[in-house]
Order: structure tokens, then C-alpha cells, then sequence
DNA sequence: GGCTTTGTTTTATA
DNA sequence: GTATAAAACAAAGC
């Protein structure tokens, strides 16, 4: 589940090892990921020769800009991740038969960007709800999905009283589900939602024009410092995320309600609860967050 | 083989 | 039109 650190830290990841390289080629084996350009002959004509310029996050969106204004848009959705590396190809001309890669880096790989000096940048995707998008720069930021993004979760330009208007304008809508709209707060997920509330000590099922004054406090204050504090333990893998390089962070070990369905509480020993809010399950101490 | 999983979009409802 | 909830969708592991 990339959420925001996690997407934070593959663009670190990325930035260092693909930035200024050459696309030599793209392979795909589910053509379905890619919802732009509809024909995947003319996406490998037009990316080809480009140079990566940049990369960037918005949300929970990885944003590669390539020379000549085009933009390669990944969501990794649920299980998606990038690989880095300079696994040996099969054939060349390259991505001939059934896959790219002579060595099984795992049986997941649906789509790989070639560059020039031999490197690949592999998309891991057990489930294949990734999404894949080649255009204009202009086009990409023009998208609703883009322009509609809340302010992000780590955006130091949003203060508290930003933020507390954001929340209090959804007046009836609980907790949870707000933190999890990105078109609120951009950046948070199921797992971190969780985990925010625990800490703010706030019902996940409290309504928005409920909550008060401290309360705002606490959730904005821990909002920053959990998503930050798993930056640097390289995220979250307790589902199938893993850094550019492969590896695992370590935040799984430090989940105070997440997946803890009936064990004790950190702070008062109750059960953790799991109730489903918006068809998504969260893990929360029904003593004491309130 | 039905249920579960998440992030997002779409549809329905008040 | 707005706010919110519910359903749908992507696919596969168990």
C-alpha cells in the first residue's frame, strides 16, 4: 500500500538512480496498465531517445518528466513498486518473448523502461491495479485527477487553521474517511489514517464538525510527524512494498493499531477493534480514542 | 470459489 | 449543485 512515505521514498530512490539517464525502450506484458496513449507502438516510438529530467511526487503519484515536455505518470495503487537495476536481457532486440528479464526478479514484473546505458526501472505489480499514463506535461497537470489533489499531508505551507477548515468543511463526514480523500489531504492512506487517529487519541467514526480545538491539534501535529517518521525508516512493507532497490522499510514493526485486530492496546491494554468505514476496515482502541 | 485487500472513480441518495 | 455514502473496478491469493 504506497501511501505517502512510501511514494516519498521510491522518488528519492529514483531521483538518484535514474535521473539524467536515456530511454532506450519500454516493454509491457499487460497492456491494460497503461491508460495513455492507447496504442503502446506509438507510447515506445515517442519515449524513446528522452531523457529523464526530474522525478516528483504528488501524493501518492510518482512524476517523471521527460525532455521534450512529456511526462510518464505512475500510480502504484495497492501492491505496485519500481525497481531499479541492471538485470541481464534476454534478447536483443530487447523484450522479445514472454518477458524481458533472464533473471526472475519476482513473477510480477508488468512493465520495464530500457535506458541506454543497460539500467531498467521495472514495475512490480502483483495485483495490476497500477496505472500508467505517457503525455504532455500540460495534459498531466490539466487532468482533473492531478488538479483536484487536496494540499499534500507534508505541504509546510499548510497550517493549522488550513487545515482545520479543510477537515470542519466537511462538516458530517467522519474522521477517517476525510483523512483518507485526496481531494482533502493528499497522501495518506488506510494504514496511516489508522495510525494518525491512535496517536491523536480520536475516533476514526468521529464526525468532522465534532471534533475540537486540541483534537485538531493533535491530529495535524501527528499527521506530520508519523508520515515523516516512516520517511525515515524507508516506509512501510508489511504489504508487497519495497524500495527502488528492492528492500524493505521497517514502519510494519512500529504499528500501534494497524492489523492489531483483538491485541492489547499501547497505551491502555483494551482490544483493538476493527470496524469497516467506507467499506475499508480500521483497526482502532475503542477505550481511548473517542 | 467466495471473500478479502486498497485507492480511486462512478453512481446513488438526501 | 453539494455533501456524503455506497457500490464498482482493477486482479489474485487463500
Amino acid at each position: 500500500m504506497p501511501e505517502l512515505p512510501e511514494v516519498h521514498t521510491t522518488v528519492l530512490g529514483l531521483r538518484k538512480k535514474i535521473k539524467n539517464l536515456i530511454v532506450k525502450d519500454i516493454w509491457t506484458d499487460h497492456k491494460k496498465l497503461i491508460k495513455k496513449p492507447a496504442d503502446f507502438n506509438l507510447f515506445k516510438k515517442d519515449i524513446r531517445g528522452r531523457k529523464i529530467e526530474n522525478i516528483e511526487r504528488r501524493g501518492k503519484n510518482i512524476i517523471i518528466f521527460l525532455s521534450g515536455n512529456k511526462v510518464l505518470w505512475i500510480h502504484q495503487k495497492m501492491t505496485g513498486h519500481l525497481l531499479v537495476g541492471a538485470w541481464e536481457i534476454k534478447s536483443t532486440p530487447v523484450f522479445l518473448g514472454k518477458g524481458p528479464l533472464s533473471e526472475k526478479i519476482n513473477g510480477h514484473i508488468h512493465f520495464v523502461v530500457l535506458f541506454s546505458n543497460g539500467k531498467m526501472m521495472a514495475l512490480s505489480d502483483v495485483r495490476k491495479f497500477s496505472k500508467i499514463i505517457y503525455s504532455d506535461k500540460k495534459e498531466v497537470f490539466g487532468s482533473k485527477e492531478l488538479k483536484s489533489l487536496g494540499p499534500d499531508a507534508l505541504d509546510g505551507g499548510m497550517n493549522l487553521s488550513e487545515f482545520k477548515n479543510i477537515i470542519k468543511g466537511r462538516k458530517k463526514a467522519r474522521i477517517k474517511q476525510i483523512l483518507l480523500n485526496q481531494e482533502a489531504i493528499s497522501g495518506i492512506g488506510n494504514i496511516y489514517a489508522d495510525e494518525i487517529l491512535w496517536k491523536a487519541s480520536v475516533s476514526p467514526e468521529r464526525p468532522a464538525n465534532n471534533i475540537k480545538k486540541d483534537e485538531f491539534k493533535k491530529i495535524f501535529f501527528f499527521m506530520k510527524s508519523l508520515l515523516k517518521t516512516s520517511i525515515g525508516m524507508g516506509g512501510d512493507s508489511m504489504s508487497d512494498y519495497r524500495n527502488v532497490s528492492g528492500g524493505k522499510g521497517a514502519y510494519q514493526n512500529h504499528h500501534r493499531v494497524y492489523k492489531r485486530k483483538d491485541k492489547p492496546c499501547y497505551r491502555c491494554g483494551s482490544k483493538i477493534r476493527r470496524i469497516k468505514i467506507g467499506g475499508r476496515s480500521s483497526h482502532f482502541c475503542p477505550q481511548c480514542q473517542k
